[in-house]
RNA sequence: GCUCCCUUCGUCUAUCGGUUAGGACGUCAGAUUUUCAAUCUGAAAAGAGGGGUUCGACUCCCCUAGGGAGCGCCA
């Protein structure tokens, strides 16, 4: 009879919410998901230096904008402080932890002899077994836990398999500071037991951790989580992410308009796989998602496949998603709210109406709205150097020739045009293949645009007609 | 330095002792299209190296090399 699962994303606030924690975040929600359980989020301020409002607040708009919503709200770690305290106070009395004296200074002399003489950088164990009268006056002391010296740490971890640390190997860690502030490993241990947490699913940078919170779980005799250390995501090089490959906030990746299910869709296969599938809706990640399917090895940040898969969930999506899409995209930035305001209802009609035409070719949000800048250029049309090539001499004369055709079409639709336009081209010896360039290069003034018909169509007769007089001299 | 983890096409991965080592992205070529995109077809492209175990290893074991993470009164 297993218990219900209940996961957790723990992130320090010290930062905006990376692609690295968007991807535990998900991997954690998706096991909740996918078990019937609970998913938690816990925010990890008590490191109060580095911890800003404004970095919580970043965290908590990212995971939305992912689609992660925690089943409860909130937990903040440094209001349990009280209750950390308890513990290791309890610990202390069970025998299981010790007051240290030991300065900062002396411990870091300690580290440094050690590693001089070629030594783990490890707490030699001074006061492990030293009485209290021996304390110095004036010194507050620390609590260390009394790790066991002997024998193993075994964690059997859902992704990495048996790991094992001899317990010599790992030294007698601080649980409460002299200061009476907890330490995160024991913070991170009584919160995860205080919510029920029954998967600890995270960057496998935690694994060590792992060894010494278990020992924590074992002095105070509770039942140790499952734990699950996912590999770490790498730059395109190999590397350690880093600014300039990817570690941007997911804030960005909205901002470069990407789609949130297509970023889920790529993180959560960047690791983990079902078989040869790689396009998931929802419902599917959620049925098949599992921990052992997680490989172990680092995988590296690809935009390319990202874009691509940016592509296909643009094409999916119903236009009038992808219209509000496209507007939390704008808001969520200073330059885009400028552009947002530039936009008249007007323009955002002829958006929608253009959105077939527009969604096959872009694979991203940005790309989109740039492929529509024809729709709302004012006359006269700014040229690009590549469409102004096209506008020659002779091209200017098909336009001249195609105008009086254009304004014979009644039904000014984009059938009837496509229509208009052939039987012009033929009566003309010409192929619509040299009709359709210069055309393009007038109305949009660019050399790549929805076609053609869509975008005669979408631009009115009026505005249609008044480019095409523009460029056709 | 010490501890732990990892290693299949350029990238993400499938394979769970016997396959022509499969798929996807990217790349290249072709088809289609009014351009671009999309779509379709095809091509090039991989088991880090060395030892074992086995009738048989990408798959299991060991070593080497390379990469990564951790070793705070940070989280």
């Amino acid at each position: 009879m297993p218990a219900k699962i209940v996961t957790r994303f723990a992130p320090s606030p010290t930062g905006f919410l990376h692609i690295g924690g968007a991807r535990t975040a998900l991997f954690n929600w998706l096991y909740a998901r996918s078990r019937g359980g609970r998913y938690l989020l816990r925010i990890e301020d008590t490191d109060r230096e580095r911890s800003t409002e404004a970095a919580v607040d970043a965290i908590l708009d990212g995971l939305t904008w992912l689609g992660l919503e925690a089943d409860e709200p909130p937990v903040y770690q440094f209001q349990r402080a009280a209750r950390h305290r308890e513990i290791a106070e309890a610990l202390l009395s069970k025998g299981a932890a010790y007051r240290c004296y030991c300065t900062p200074a002396e411990l870091e002399a300690m580290r440094e002899t050690a590693r001089a003489e070629g030594r783990p950088p490890v707490y030699d164990g001074t006061w492990r077994d030293r009485d209290a009268g021996e304390a110095p006056a004036g010194v507050k002391p620390a609590i260390r836990l009394k790790a066991p010296r002997e024998g193993e740490t075994v964690i059997e971890d859902a992704v990495q398999g048996r790991v094992v640390f001899a317990n010599k190997d790992l030294d007698d860690l601080i649980i409460l500071r002299s200061d009476g502030t907890p330490t995160y490993n024991l913070s991170v241990v009584v919160d995860d037991h205080d919510m029920g947490v029954t998967h600890v699913i995270r960057g496998d940078d935690h694994l060590t951790n792992a060894a010494r919170q278990s020992q924590i779980y074992l002095a105070m005799g509770w039942e140790r989580p499952v734990f699950a250390h996912v590999p770490l995501i790498h730059g395109p090089d190999g590397a350690k992410l880093s600014k300039r490959h990817g570690a941007l906030g997911v804030d960005a990746y909205r901002e470069m308009g990407y789609l949130p299910a297509a970023l889920r869709n790529y993180l959560v296969r960047l690791g983990w796989s079902h078989g040869d599938q790689e396009i998931f809706s929802s419902e599917e990640l959620v049925r098949h998602f599992d921990l052992p399917q997680i490989g172990r090895s680092a995988s590296r940040f690809d935009f390319a496949k990202l874009e691509n898969l940016n592509g296909h969930y643009i094409r999916a999506t119903p236009d009038a998603e992808l219209i509000g899409h496209l507007k939390a995209m704008l808001a969520a930035s200073e330059a885009g709210r400028a552009r947002a305001a530039a936009l008249s209802p007007a323009d955002w009609s002829r958006l929608a109406a253009a959105m077939p035409g527009l969604k096959e070719r872009a694979r991203t949000l940005v790309a989109l709205l740039d492929g529509a800048a024809y729709l709302f250029a004012v006359r006269p049309l700014a040229i690009d150097p590549a469409a102004a090539k096209l506008l020659t001499p002779d091209a200017r004369q098909v336009l001249k020739a195609a105008l009086p055709v254009l304004e014979a079409v009644g039904d000014w639709q984009a059938a009837s045009l496509e229509a208009a336009l052939k039987a012009h081209a033929e009566a003309a010896g010409l192929k619509l293949g040299k009709l359709a360039q210069p055309l393009r290069a007038a109305l949009t003034g660019r050399t790549t645009s929805p076609g053609i018909f869509d975008v005669l169509a979408v631009l009115g007769r009026e505005e249609a007609l008044g480019r095409i007089a523009d460029q056709a001299g």
